[in-house]
RNA sequence: CGGGAUGUAGCGCAGUUGGUAGCGCACCACGUUCGGGACGUGGGGGCCGCUGGUUCGAGUCCAGUCAUCCCGACCA
């Protein structure tokens, strides 16, 4: 019996949150290990959660004037090289190819690289598109008419990296990247912002996860940017994720790549840059931001069903009997845009179904019976909560609509109030080393604004600064390390 | 690339001093069940990661190799 339990149950958040992390996207059907390294099988389940993701961002990008296009997988290996610091940032971890062609060896029977195809120059499986993007901007800007240049792409990118984690790191990963191309800084820096903006409101008004805006110190900026900006999330174990980043690029791309624009009095100068992205790691923040130890908890506005009924019945006519008693419920709520499911599916049992719906994070589940019927109500609970309420027949369609809203404002809530529960003011060294370890989350601390001083605090505790925020009050102060004068505290925090 | 561990059924694992390949879940059939992960009976499923060695005999011992996972360095 208790292996049966084991076999089933998530693993308890406070034993190992790794662990509990991956029992989730596994047993939610979110997503598999691949057999290729550091890869990762999206499953149904999870691609249609992605898919609701890109449907509500992509609407975002077009209501903000973007459109979208799509470039090659492979870069030539001299794009990629010249902007400096931006090879510099991605030559450690990008997948070459080099041959274009196998051929089967006889003497040892199988296959291999046909060592004659060799390529004369090496392609990149793009890391990012920068590169091969500004190469195509060349041929398409010529004038300040040709500006702004507002497009995105979706694709999927390759990092090869050390160490992958479901969702939160895979060598290959989905995501949107835009790119724009703008005839002042100006104007770039707002466009940057506003995507930061786009980012921030899907986050928190459609995940539900609450996240602070700010922008990244020079080492932890994006390689080849001016400046980069990011939302950084806090995770239930109070380490920081970062969910989503848009760069101020200045010309740097235009430069390398040469760039101009005719202005109106016929002068040519270089355009001005932005990129931005989010990917399938809002996946890994959805997970950890809202589940708990029986399964995953998913927002309404992004679950794929929001209402599942289960009938109660012995017998086929029992089941009909009930069927019908639904059958307006259902209409109603579909009626209302709501995704939902009526299980008649007779292999499983009641109990079954209920246990599978919560781990998949089902938010709202009604359970009918022929109890419930000679009452003329139905039992509805929520998975937030955990709450179970028994409702008339009559005031179902309502109360689900509300109760909807509810969760999608109660998560929110809940999370926000971690998030601010989990940054904490300090003051000394000691103390800062004490709190991250005791209690983890943010530490909102005066930093003397070098990069030395950053590093030396990554070294001894592995945090970071995980941003600067927008509108961050400027205060004097000494910084928490080297103890130099500081004009403001910055977010300091363990991150993933 | 360093440190640690693991490869046995779809999944999770056991397998003793070397002697016929096992258990739970899942799967298939039939029956009884159905208000919180049902039960009974029967059944199917294996290149024991791969290669080589020792041995009458290897899942087990030895050598090599490949892969994966965890902890570091790298990162969204």
């Amino acid at each position: 019996m208790s292996q049966v339990l084991t076999n089933k149950a998530i693993t308890p958040r406070s034993k190992d949150y790794s662990q509990w992390y991956n029992d989730i996207v596994l047993k939610a059907g979110l997503a598999d290990y691949s057999d290729v390294r550091g890869c990762m099988i999206i499953k149904p389940y999870g691609y249609t959660i992605w898919e609701k993701m890109q449907q509500t961002l992509d609407k975002m990008f077009k209501d903000t004037g973007h459109v979208n296009a799509y470039f090659p997988l492979f870069i030539p290996k001299s794009f990629f090289s010249k902007e400096a610091s931006h090879v510099e940032g991605f030559a450690k971890e990008c997948a070459v190819v080099t041959h274009y062609r196998l051929k089967y060896d006889e003497t040892n029977k199988e296959i291999v690289v046909d060592e004659e195809a060799k390529l004369e120059e090496e392609l990149i499986v793009r890391p990012t598109s920068e590169t091969i993007i500004w190469n195509t901007y060349r041929n398409w800007i010529q004038s300040y008419r040709d500006l702004p240049l507002l497009i995105n792409q979706w694709a999927n990118v390759v990092r090869w990296e050390m160490r992958t984690r479901l969702f939160l790191r895979t060598a290959e990963f989905l995501w949107q990247e835009g790119h724009t191309a703008h005839a002042t800084a100006q104007e770039a820096i707002e466009e940057a912002e506003r995507m930061l903006n786009v980012y921030a409101d899907f986050a928190e008004n459609t995940l539900a996860i609450p996240v602070i805006k700010g922008i990244k110190t020079p080492n932890e900026r994006f390689a080849g940017a001016v400046e980069t900006y990011c939302i950084e999330a806090l995770m239930q174990d109070g380490k920081a994720l970062q969910a989503g980043t848009s760069h101020f690029l200045g010309q740097n791309f235009a430069k390398a790549f040469d760039v101009k624009f005719a202005n109106k009095n016929g002068e040519l100068e270089y355009v001005w840059a932005t990129s931005w992205g989010v990917s399938t790691r809002l996946m890994g923040a959805l997970v950890m931001s809202h589940s708990d130890d029986l399964g995953l908890v998913l927002p309404p506005r992004i679950a794929p069903l929001q209402v599942v009924i289960v009938p109660i019945y012995k017998g086929i006519e029992e089941m009909e009997e009930i069927k019908k008693s639904v059958d307006i419920i259902v209409t109603q709520l579909k009626q209302n845009n709501i995704s939902v499911k009526f299980d008649d599916d007779d292999k499983q049992r009641p109990g079954w179904k209920f246990a599978q719906y919560e781990m998949q994070g089902v938010p709202v589940r009604m359970a009918v019976g022929k109890r419930d019927l000679q009452n003329h109500q139905i039992e509805i609970a929520r998975r937030d909560t955990l709450e179970k309420q028994t409702i008339s027949l009559d005031n179902a369609v309502e109360y689900v609509l509300n109760l909807l809203q509810e969760i999608q404002k109660n998560l929110f809530t809940k999370a926000k109030r971690r998030l601010d529960n989990y940054i904490t003011r300090v003051d000394n060294w000691n103390e800062f080393k004490e709190v991250l370890d005791q209690k983890g989350g943010f530490i909102y601390a005066h930093w003397d604004g070098t990069s030395e001083t950053e590093e030396r605090i990554k070294e001894e505790t592995k945090a970071t600064i995980r941003c600067i925020p927008l509108d961050n009050p400027q205060e004097e102060g000494k910084c928490i390390y080297s103890g130099q004068p500081s004009k403001q505290r910055v977010l300091f925090a363990r991150a993933y």
